[in-house]
RNA sequence: GCGGGAAUGGCGGAAUGGUAGACGCGCUGGUCUCAAACACCAGUGACUGCAAGGUCAUGCGAGUUCGAGUCUCGCUUCCCGCACCA
């Protein structure tokens, strides 16, 4: 019997369904394992190839490690919360709830069709009420919690309270605003309960703050720094404009240190630990107090990471939009700046980015006092100064910035040099940290390290400075102005927010009648009527927050349900946590680098922080799967152009017979590479134009007249256009030739049907004659085009092809992201109809590292296939004949079985899957080769294709005779006794290149391998007389003979 | 500008300092067939040679080493992320 995955695969399917095969207990005596994927947003789409491609490979883990020995948690769930469900709901009315539960039903279909071992008893949806009351619960949490420098751990806000109550804020070191004041105890006890309350927010880890956000009016909705690219929305490509708003933020910024450290204790990849770093953006440096001259009252602080560059400053900046830039400038000034600022801020980021090199910039006309040596210093604004970093104000230093340095040559001040290894300094700033010190006031002579720490001191005796660490990291934006999101489980009452009752959790997302922001500009959730809370114990009812959570609040903890989905007392309980512990290796997309994995790694601290997570960090390895890109295929239309070929023959060749052409182009028409020619007569010319030409028309106008000949011209736009009617052009041609006067062939331009030419036939001619036109790829096979299915695409329908000589249409191709507006989107499904799931697994497996990103391509497809077919032949013969059998094996056939197992146990370990392929080819090659029938080296080889192909597997494995599932086997224990051989073919190198092998003994001693070696007649040849200087025998490997 | 990664036959890729190109695709030849497809067998980096063989080959240039695709340094190109971050 044939290789038949169309039968073996939906039966063992639904067979590991009845038997719940993939159900996993949280009480085994076996080691855990926990194997993460990064779950799904279920969009309209569906699934397409790229997305299985991490799944497959942790599957393959997963399987691997079940046969291993290892209790798996190997679950998968859905991210369900996000905009385009809304975006639909707003479009067509229906529920988000509802298009997601149809979504949600195809990608599991999808899945299910692949041979997935996903325990789905324990699904997540982040969208389900009895999952987001845990999302509510932890934000509950951060509400109640402020940052302890001091036990460096989140602490109860009660806590706080009651130190307040003893001795005010004084001496209490938590993170919290930067503008919180000062208070005694007794200031605290007088203050309001309101005031109080105010308080309080600038020290708990989610708080409402007035903050500028990307405020996307078409969207009614606040967007990530994500979400919006180049200036509009992602989604949508809607404006974005930037608003002042009262949004809920979490402070991230309490755990930067500690997101930083827990990087250096997990294994994941070097560029997103890089990215974390960069998005942390810790640097280390001094504030410094600068006076300003003739304001006594004024200091400007400064942010440097080089104050050791600070005699070096010669001038200062701030932001256009600094606070003092109007106070402190002078009334000369006044015109020039108030313009600058007006132009600054009136610039877009994208026009800030396209002229970053320009310099620009106004005076003050103020001048700043360097606080070490009195030096008075001009004070400029410039944009390339940020009001968001730091303090919004830079002391610079030309010599050793180059910003700085810019600046200082376009305005033609000062370049100081600091130290005596900078060099060329007119040439450019250099940023050097080597050599000693000079024109520096207390640090003259010293180096780096010695005068980093003297200026700090000096500063800080004075008051006028200290040490600091800056980050770039900001406070995350919590709140969106949409409907599909969790609600924030809190309530206002007199303009301070509160949390509703634990008991009343979860807080369902309400019913409205519209998705959109209300009319006067409130969130969705404003809509829903009757929507308020009643506290315990009170009459009144008060309004809800009426924002709902980002799309990153549920997938910051979503690990912890998977332990223990049903739970309804907590989100997971502390057996289940303690049992699981942490993901052991998350597998996932990087474009989630700085989102997902940061926010999910701070809630996770947090947690942790509370005792809830066993560990700090929740996923100790981490691997980016690559995406898998669409491979586009496009077909050229002739457009604007004309082919002059095309006209030559079709159209103006019948005449020249008649007229005898005094000249013709120059090159023969089908060579030509130039769409402008004529040709003459006695009495006409006929000039073929580039349609806006009209210099030439022009020049041949005249000259046309002076020759007193008859002109037509024709216009090889109009010509494109009447490709497939070349009947009306000869008709005008005609016409031309009959009339006496000048012929403009302009008027009446019918829409025309189109031509679409073969790739292969536009080589000669200018990429400016076609358009290019992507068509979908289910049209195409190996780059030709199916011109039977294309004439019934949409696109394409009415169009006539112009083809090869050898009848094929072809098509050019591209990279690309795979998309639906690209055509180029590849379902699953259909390679798995088509080759069955347990190929599909393996060819996308084949094609490359996990890690790389790669163009979806099934040429090689066909290569699988055939290994799975003869893999099935090692066991089921002619006539379906039974081949295995009870012979002993041989110790050829072990040594191929073992050789596998190692490679293969190697290679799944260290994630390189596509080898694993290979080394099962291999294995099926050269059992094949010894017509090995035998059960000993077969059945162990099922065992170790299980992960990979298990339908196959378990096909071949029950028919080995087996009642319970290969799943439940044990892998194969590597024996390295029979990879050992009597001999091992040496090669010898002489000076390192390879002159010849010798079959040598297995255990043979470096001198006996070099005497056989020596010994060779080949050898003494590349020896040419001279004597061995030195002999490198490597047991095992090679042979290296110097002379 | 900063950070990360990559570059190997016609193609996807293999090689964790030790015979570069495993495995697969494609291609060429053969067997089978009336024929085609499938299947099977053999060959397949380039140059050179009747052959044995030789020479050259992992983006470019140096270096370390008995030996470098692999390590180090310097370049080039491409991809990804961040981007005027003081």
């Amino acid at each position: 019997m044939e290789y038949a995955p169309r039968d073996i695969e939906p039966k063992w399917q639904s067979w590991w369904k009845a038997n719940r095969t993939y159900e996993v207990s949280n009480n085994s005596s076996r080691p855990k394992y926990y194997i993460l994927n990064m779950f799904p947003y279920p969009s309209g789409a569906g699934l397409h190839v790229g997305h299985p491609l991490g799944y497959i490979a942790s599957d393959i883990v997963a399987r691997y490690k079940r046969l291993k020995g290892f209790n798996v948690l190997n679950p998968m769930g859905y991210d369900s919360f996000g905009l385009p469900a809304e975006q639909y709901a707003i479009q067509t009315g229906i529920h988000p709830a509802i298009s997601t539960e149809q979504n949600i039903r195809r990608y599991r279909e999808q899945l299910d069709n692949i041979g997935f071992s996903f325990d789905w008893s324990r699904e997540v949806r982040t969208s389900d009420p009895a999952f987001y009351r845990w999302t509510q619960w932890i934000f509950m949490r951060l509400f109640e919690h402020y940052y302890d420098l001091d036990a460096g751990k989140a602490l109860p806000v009660e806590r706080l309270v009651s130190v307040f109550a003893q001795k005010g804020n004084n001496g209490v070191r938590a993170v919290c605003d930067e503008d919180t004041p000062a208070f005694t105890a007794a200031e605290w006890k007088a203050m309001s309960a309101k005031e109080q309350q105010l308080l309080l927010l600038k020290y708990r880890l989610t708080f409402p703050e007035e903050s500028f956000v990307n405020w996307c009016p078409a969207l009614g909705t606040v967007l990530s720094n994500d979400e919006v690219k180049d200036g509009v929305s992602e989604r949508g490509g809607y404006p974005v404009e930037r608003k002042l708003m009262k949004q809920w933020s979490m402070r991230i910024t309490a755990y930067a240190d500690r997101l930083l450290e827990g990087l250096n204790e997990i294994d994941w990849p070097e560029s997103i630990k890089e990215q974390q770093r960069n998005w942390i953006g810790r640097s280390q440096g001094a504030s410094v107090r600068f006076a300003v001259d003739g304001y006594p009252d004024v200091f400007i602080e400064v942010f440097t990471t080089r104050v050791d560059t600070i005699y070096g400053a010669t001038f200062m900046v701030l932001a256009p939009e600094h606070e003092l830039v109007t106070r402190l400038t002078a009334n000369a000034q006044r015109a020039e700046v108030d313009a600058y600022v007006k132009w600054a801020t009136s610039r877009s980021e994208i026009e800030r980015m396209a002229e970053a090199k320009k310099v620009t910039g106004a005076n003050t006309g103020a001048f700043a006092v360097n606080p070490f040596n009195g030096a008075k210093i001009p004070i400029f604004i410039a944009d390339y100064v940020l009001a968001g970093y730091g303090t919004g104000a830079v002391m610079a230093v030309p010599s050793g910035d180059q910003r700085d340095w810019n600046f200082a040559t376009h305005f033609k001040l000062p370049i100081v040099p600091i130290l005596d290894a900078q060099q060329d300094l007119d040439q450019a700033a250099d940023a050097t940290k080597d050599g000693r010190y000079i024109n520096s006031g207390i640090i003259n002579g010293m180096t780096y390290e010695e005068a980093t720490p003297t200026l700090i001191r000096w500063l800080e005796e004075k008051g006028l400075g200290r040490g600091k660490v800056q980050y770039k990291l900001r406070n995350a934006v919590f709140s969106r102005q949409r409907y599909w999101g969790e609600p924030v489980p809190a309530y206002w009452k007199d303009d301070v927010p509160h949390l509703i009752d634990e008991k009343d959790l979860p807080l369902v997302l309400p019913e409205v009648d519209k998705y959109l922001p209300t009319e006067t500009g409130e969130p969705p959730l404003a809509r829903a009527e009757g929507w308020k809370y009643t506290p315990a114990g009170e009459e009144q009812s008060y309004e809800y927050e009426l924002s709902t959570m980002p799309g990153w609040a549920g997938s910051s903890w979503y690990f912890y349900r998977y332990m223990d989905p049903h739970n309804e007392q907590a989100f997971c309980s502390p057996e289940a946590a303690q049992y699981w512990n942490s993901v052991d290796w998350y597998i996932g997309g990087s474009e989630h680098a700085v989102g997902h994995l940061l926010y999910s790694r701070f809630w996770n601290h947090f947690l942790h922080d509370l005792g809830l997570a066993p560990e700090r960090e929740f996923a100790k390895k981490l691997t980016n799967q690559g995406m898998i890109q669409g491979r586009s295929s496009i077909v050229y239309r002739a457009k604007e152009r004309f082919f002059e070929e095309y006209l030559w023959i079709k159209v103006l060749q019948p005449y020249f017979a008649e007229y005898h052409p005094l000249a013709i182009p120059a090159s023969t028409l089908e060579e030509s590479f130039t769409y402008d020619f004529a040709f003459e007569t006695n009495d006409l010319v006929i000039e073929v134009v580039s349609w806006k030409n009209t210099d030439k028309i022009e020049a041949i106008r005249k000259s046309a007249e002076a020759d007193g000949k008859r002109l037509l011209i024709l216009f090889n736009e109009e010509l494109a256009d009447h490709i497939n009617e070349h009947h009306v052009t000869a008709a005008k041609v005609r016409r031309a030739l009959e009339s006496r006067e000048r012929f403009f062939m302009s008027e009446e331009t019918p829409v025309s049907e189109q031509l679409f030419v073969s790739h292969n036939l536009t080589a000669k001619y200018s990429p400016d004659c076609f358009s290019r036109l992507h068509v979908d790829v289910s049209l195409v096979k190996d780059d030709y085009l199916n011109l039977e299915k294309a004439a019934k695409w949409p696109l394409l329908a009415n169009g006539s092809f112009k083809v090869d000589a050898d009848g094929h249409f072809t098509c050019s191709w591209e990279v690309e992201k795979m998309s639906k507006r690209f055509f180029n989107v590849v379902n699953p499904d259909d390679m798995v109809a088509e080759y069955g799931a347990d190929c599909y697994r393996m060819y996308e497996m084949f094609l490359g590292p996990v890690e790389m990103s790669k163009p979806w391509d099934t040429k090689g497809i066909t290569g699988v296939h055939g290994f799975l077919r003869r893999f099935w032949g090692l066991f089921v013969g002619e006539n379906n004949a039974w081949l295995p059998n009870g012979e002993a094996p041989a110790a050829d056939e072990l040594r191929a079985l073992h050789n596998c197992i190692k490679k293969v146990t190697d290679d799944i370990e260290r994630f390189s899957m596509n080898t694993c392929v290979s080394h099962f080819m291999i294995l099926t090659n050269e059992l094949r080769a010894l017509k090995c029938g035998k059960r000993a080296i077969l059945e162990p080889a099922v065992i170790l294709l299980a992960p990979f192909a298990p339908h196959l597997a378990e096909e071949l494995w029950r028919r080995l005779g087996h009642e319970t599932s290969v799943c439940d086997a044990a892998w194969p224990a590597l024996n390295e006794e029979y990879l050992k051989t009597d001999t091992i073919t040496y090669p010898i190198q002489i000076n390192g290149k390879l002159r010849a092998t010798i079959e040598l003994p297995a255990g043979i001693s470096a001198a006996d391998a070099e005497t056989a070696a020596l010994a060779l007649e080949q050898v003494q040849k590349w020896m040419d007389g001279k004597p061995a200087r030195k002999v490198v025998f490597v047991p095992g490997r090679m042979i290296n003979v110097v002379v």
